[in-house]
DNA sequence: AGCACGCCGACT
DNA sequence: GTCGGCGTGCTC
């Protein structure tokens, strides 16, 4: 087969067909070495195989074969390519979010000094002779080096010229990003392969001793563990590396660098979780299996610390004993390390973990051990679902309901639950979705007999749910019986809490509320320069700091606008919450967990383990604190401002608020105390607010599933939002109207807008918004779709909208 | 994504 | 006059 399409690694809209040269032996998915344009290398992987000459062009041959064997299966390919298609992206895109950096290449440009040309540079002019002199002397230099030499970015003419009087030369090398980790390991001779050969040996030895110690402690880590590193032997021998030597000397044992595994071995036996299940579970397992007979989907609907996990245990050996991979996905934020323990002691190395604070070369490592088969179950994150599994029977969605499921901003911002489905049928694999508070749309699916529907209802231990108090806010205010952003029943809770020597966990939702700046004379507000939203101000660095581009400006002393030295911060952030309980509980040990408080992860751990070390009373926190995070003495949970979250200008709204106050419940409490959970509101009259208090899912649901039917919203219509980008705001607006005025006659009935997103210009470029409910019931959707490419492509082929950026996101949230 | 080519404003 | 800015087109 002479030539072979092939998927580069770059947001390129189609595949690039090259000559396979007769002594490659390349498959599909096989990675290799292409040049691409002038003088740029890449690897890429290679597609489809075929013999169709392309009739305008002649195809560059492939450079060379990347790996022995093919990097990813077939089904990778088909699964990308339906991303691709789905979620209206290059497959390069896909490509590029699928494969770990390290089996990504590109070829970087270094520069060679001639030898041949000598060392007289006098017929350079200064520049040149700059640059002539430091290859010179260094002999090579990166593109980067010689922009630091010459002090600016524009390099190339003066290189052109260089190269023109060949001073020096250039070339491209496609370096293997991945390094295998070596280890010295020490072995013993082949002579001594059979141990009987060693007796006369420990007559000799006689006279060293501590040689003869070495050895014996070589032969015993041998018997225990198989392969014995140096650094080890040495360590548990108690030697030095000078008595290793002596025997090495003697011929008796030998070292050799080899490749080992970073991925940490799990010393020790697996320690088995009781599995024991109780009758409602059981009974749970049995339906659940009854289901996958007959549909590939299950939704698993159980209230917090009914023991979903066990019964995901349990169903994971079911699989494994068929001789299935397993996929296990999680919200990345509850990936902690509370979960991720138990189960690595269950499964011992059959399990690997995936998410994004592995490195590069971790990542390679768990990437081969999937492909291989060697690992059979992956607990991860939601670009795990992009691994090469080669016979995956079983996907677990566990907190289906997360809209971290859904990726936002490099392409392909696909929902990991959606695409897992797909996944799924390629395998004809069983997916299993859990939640306490299900998404409308996985539900709704459940409820109309599309997936099947198991329910726990019981807490694991018989546990009570916990009791939720709504306190008034607006009374507490008028009665001034509020401290700070406590009402008196709270702050009484707190108090007694405290006195029980039990913890808290208060809950404060940031959106709409971080600390900003404000003239009390003029009302000016610093605003970011290149995006259209008010400046965050951070008490810590003091500093403002814009959230959308991460530009920060020093704290301006006196008003920008009208000179007042009246600059004050308004907030109500974590950080205030947490200076008032400082101050209304001076014994309290107080901690704050927001993204600012736990940028790094060791930052993240440390505070959970204060918090399970109880050396933290009260935990004050954002979204982070509601997920996985399960401690054993929380006895009450605090919702400091339930309004702002019920508040928010979104169709999801209800259904965040609904999941996100149970979610917070659901920390409360265990199976000897029950849990207290106080929601403080100035509506508290909200109908959602009553759902959270009886804990009534399905009310909640029939309630919001009769809106989003009468609105046109999810599930009874997939969203696609088209969001335009230009410099220029004029250009925008106009290139949105003849986009949605171009959009073909069927669609324009389900069109919203175009308008300016609500904040309206980002990192120097204005948005503007269009939204397309396209329902369900409407066949041909891909059709729709590739009208829609084919439009976004002429659109940007007309002169006044080249440089127009145009991002559609399928299913947007 | 990169990179080359081509056409307009601020310096020697 | 030139240098270098970025808008535009192309990559098998």
């Amino acid at each position: 087969m002479p030539f072979a399409d092939v998927i580069l690694p770059l947001a390129l809209p189609r595949n690039y067909t090259y000559a396979v040269p007769p002594e490659l032996e390349v498959q599909p998915g096989s990675r290799v070495a292409v040049q691409f344009g002038k003088n740029k290398k890449y690897a890429a992987v290679v597609k489809r195989l075929h013999e169709e000459a392309p009739a305008e062009y002649t195809p560059k041959p492939l450079l060379y074969l990347l790996d022995e064997e093919p990097v990813i299966n077939p089904v990778q390919l088909a699964f990308w390519e339906w991303m691709s298609r789905y979620y209206m992206c290059s497959e390069g895109e896909v490509l590029n979010a699928a494969l770990p950096a390290y089996l990504k290449l590109s070829s970087e440009t270094v520069f060679l000094f001639n030898e041949l040309y000598g060392d007289d540079f006098s017929g350079l002019d200064d520049e040149e002779y700059l640059v002539a002199e430091a290859l010179h002397i260094r002999r090579e230099l990166k593109l980067d080096e010689i922009q630091q030499v010459l002090g600016r970015a524009q390099v190339y003419p003066v290189m052109k010229r260089l190269l023109e009087k060949q001073v020096c030369y250039i070339y491209e090398e496609l370096k293997e990003a991945y390094r295998p980790k070596t280890e010295k390991i020490v072995m013993l001779r082949p002579e001594y392969a059979d141990e009987a050969a060693l007796a006369p040996l420990f007559d000799q030895l006689q006279r060293a001793p501590r040689q003869m110690e070495l050895l014996l402690a070589y032969i015993h880590l041998r018997h225990t563990s198989g392969v014995v590193r140096q650094r080890e032997l040495l360590e548990k021998a108690g030697a030095s590396s000078a008595q290793l030597k002596g025997l090495v000397e003697k011929g008796v044992l030998e070292i050799q660098q080899q490749p080992v595994d970073r991925l940490p071995l799990n010393a020790g036996p697996e320690i088995k979780l009781d599995l024991t299940l109780n009758d409602e579970q059981e009974d749970c397992l049995q339906q659940i299996h009854d289901h996958f007979r007959k549909k590939s989907v299950v939704l698993l609907h159980g209230v917090t610390s009914s023991g979903k996990t066990m019964v995901y245990i349990r169903l994971i050996e079911q699989w494994l004993r068929q001789h299935k991979q397993v996929l296990y996905l999680l919200p990345e934020i509850a990936l902690t390390a509370q979960i991720v323990r138990r189960l690595q002691q269950h499964f011992g190395n059959r399990i690997a973990i995936y998410h994004s604070r592995f490195n590069n070369n971790e990542r390679v490592e768990i990437w081969k051990k999937v492909k291989s088969g060697e690992t059979r179950i992956v607990l991860g994150a939601r670009s795990a679902l992009l691994l090469p599994f080669k016979e995956l029977g079983l996907l677990i969605l566990d907190e289906e309901h997360d809209p971290s499921f859904k990726q936002q901003d490099p392409a392909p911002r696909y929902h990991a639950r959606d695409a897992a489905i797909y996944y799924a049928t390629l395998f004809k694999a069983r997916v299993l979705l859990g939640s306490a508070t299900p998404s409308v749309e996985s539900y709704y699916h459940a409820r109309r007999g599309k997936y099947g529907l198991v329910t726990l209802r019981e807490r694991y231990g018989g546990a009570a749910m916990p009791s939720i108090e709504i306190s008034d806010t607006r009374k507490a205010a008028f009665h001034h019986q509020s401290s700070g952003h406590f009402t008196a029943q709270l702050r009484e809770a707190i108090e007694q809490t405290l006195a029980a020597d039990k913890q808290v966990i208060l809950f404060q939702n940031r959106r709409g509320y971080a600390p900003f700046m404000i003239c009390t004379t003029c009302g000016f507000v610093p605003r970011c320069r290149n995006c259209d939203v008010s400046l965050t101000y951070h008490k810590h660095h003091d500093k403002l700091h814009c959230h959308y581009c991460g530009q920060q400006y020093p704290r301006p002393d006196a008003c920008p606008a009208c000179g007042s030295p009246t600059l004050v911060t308004r907030s109500f952030g974590t950080e205030k919450v947490e200076d008032d309980l400082v101050a209304l509980f001076p014994h309290a040990r107080v901690a704050r967990m927001d993204l600012d408080s736990v940028r790094s992860r060791e930052g993240h751990h440390k505070l959970i383990r204060l918090f399970e070390e109880r050396r933290i009373d009260i935990l004050v926190g954002t979204q982070m604190v509601v997920k996985g995070l399960d401690f054993d003495h929380v006895n009450l949970v605090g919702i400091l401002h339930a309004d702002s979250l019920l508040s928010y200008p979104d169709f999801r709204v209800h259904e965040r608020a609904f999941q996100l106050m149970e979610q917070v419940s659901g920390r409360a409490g265990r199976k000897d105390t029950p849990g207290r959970v106080i929601i403080q509101a100035a509506n508290t009259q909200h109908p959602v607010l009553g759902y959270v208090v009886r804990h009534d899912y399905e009310a909640f649901f029939d309630v919001e599933i009769a809106e989003r039917e009468r609105f046109g919203y999810p599930p009874f219509s997939r969203l696609l939002r088209i969001t335009l980008k230009h410099k220029k705001q004029e250009v925008v607006r106009q290139a949105a109207a003849v986009l949605a005025e171009g959009l073909p006659a069927e669609l324009q009935y389900y069109r919203v807008g175009p308008a300016v997103p609500p904040v309206g210009r980002i990192r120097g470029y204005y948005l503007m918004e269009m939204l397309i409910k396209l329902p369900r019931t409407l066949q041909r959707m891909e059709s729709y779709k590739q009208v829609l490419r084919a439009q976004f492509i002429r659109m940007q082929s007309l002169p006044p909208y080249k440089s127009l950026q145009i991002v559609p996101d399928v299913d947007c949230m």
